[in-house]
DNA sequence: CGCTGCATTGAAATATCTCAATCAATGTGG
DNA sequence: CCACATTGATTGAGATATTTCAATGCAGCG
């Protein structure tokens, strides 16, 4: 049924390999759904954590006219909504942005899990803090870069974070963002986003191939125009080995 | 030696009473600054977690020229860098906003206390989860909002967290942010701010009286405009009880 | 063929920044 | 008590970034 379910997860939660198989006896049920459709809705109750086993998604908030502000990317491998165990309803919604697979996690069964095998905890804190540092960084992003330093900065996350589960070939970025997307997690208008990427093209950036592609062309070059410093990977793991 | 500790961090930190006696023995070491200094800089070894005891704090990135954009406050009772048990060098810096008075509780310290005492584990990652959310709002704010929006929401943020922990008085903006320091956190200019404030006193939604003290006039046409919405309290602490 | 979804372009409107100056309050030394 | 420096708020005017609106192009698809 979920084959590549192990190896995806090790590479993608963050946990210790051997909290592994744990983890894989948990979920209750896998749902698939296509491209941009909602996974969870603003309001709903927070039933499930969920775990993304294939494809990719986002995170956002909405505005009072209905426009999105992309909070995060969710990839193979990651959990999407940890968060859901504090509150028992969801101020965020999530949507896939291609034919994407979830394992959903009863939050009972969580609190299960972590009764079972209390190991478990110090591992979901580490990736709590994890993405809090991503979180934070996209604050930094919003807050103070210019369009296209904004996108620049975007790009250099999903490098980063695709590297470091190997799914970063050296070259294309391997999520099928659409400009909308880029715009939405960028606070920007989609039509600015456009012209920002006309813009790394004519630097040389990247390259954007059959309209939706985009070819990393001067990986340093993106991280000094979005003055991205990488993630500490020298995490201590002191509390959690 | 200090006080009302106690009762400060039961309101602060949003830890269980019970673990609070346990948490107050480990305290090292009481550091006192006056307003506008670094208390950690970027860059820094992460070698001890930082505890508010007095005064207030903002959390910030800084840029290549650098400017700076506050990703977060610290108010009196909360937990500033439980992050840095995660890293080994700190991506961020804090600094006071006022006559300021910090406990350190070194990270060997930390990694003890989760050995003594397993229950602060799921205290401690439910304290990071709540600030995500925080985190995730400012994104929220810095993407989706105007200038005038942004402030409108940042305050109506600082009055829930001071309404949380007993400190608004239904009037006064109680922590002696400078304009400068709206617009950091805002990713404004500290001009705009200022015009931005104009506006909101002509909307009759604050007061700035002594060209420091922020009074709110309409906290319900502050969270409209800023299209705020309150945290969810009701927190099923599942995990954690 | 005529949809539909998305990228692309142009031109005018607007928000925000930048620079530069002034003002008000406060504190300090003589 | 005055002269002066300092800090932070305030204002004005021009420059720039970004949005908005509206139109066009382009590909896949029934």
């Amino acid at each position: 049924m979920h084959g590549g379910l192990s190896s995806q997860l090790v590479q993608g939660t963050g946990l210790d390999p051997k909290l592994l198989p744990i983890l894989k006896d948990y979920i209750a049920d896998i749902e698939t759904i296509g491209p941009h459709r909602d996974l969870a809705l603003t309001g709903d109750q927070t039933s499930c954590v969920h775990l993304l086993l294939r494809g990719s998604t986002v995170r956002y908030l909405t505005d009072s006219r209905g426009c999105r502000q992309i909070t995060g990317v969710g990839l193979c491998g990651e959990f999407l909504d940890l968060d859901s165990l504090q509150s028992t309803n969801r101020s965020y919604g999530i949507s896939s942005l291609e034919q994407t697979q979830v394992g959903k996690i009863p939050k009972d069964v969580m609190i299960k899990i972590l009764k079972d095998h209390p190991e478990m905890m110090g591992a979901f804190w580490s990736i709590t803090l994890r993405d809090s540092t991503y979180l934070e960084r996209w604050v930094f992003r919003l807050g103070l870069l210019r369009a296209e330093q904004r996108i620049a900065h975007f790009l250099c996350e999903v490098i980063e974070r695709l590297s470091l589960r190997g799914k970063y070939d050296g070259m294309r970025i391997a999520v099928p963002f659409r400009q909308v997307e880029y715009a939405e997690a960028c606070g920007i208008t989609a039509v600015h986003a456009n012209r920002c990427f006309r813009n790394l093209q004519s630097r040389e950036l990247v390259a954007i191939e059959a309209s939706q592609d985009v070819y990393v062309r001067s990986e340093s070059g993106l991280r000094e125009l979005g003055q991205f410093k990488p993630f500490d990977q020298s995490t201590t793991l002191g509390p959690f080995g």
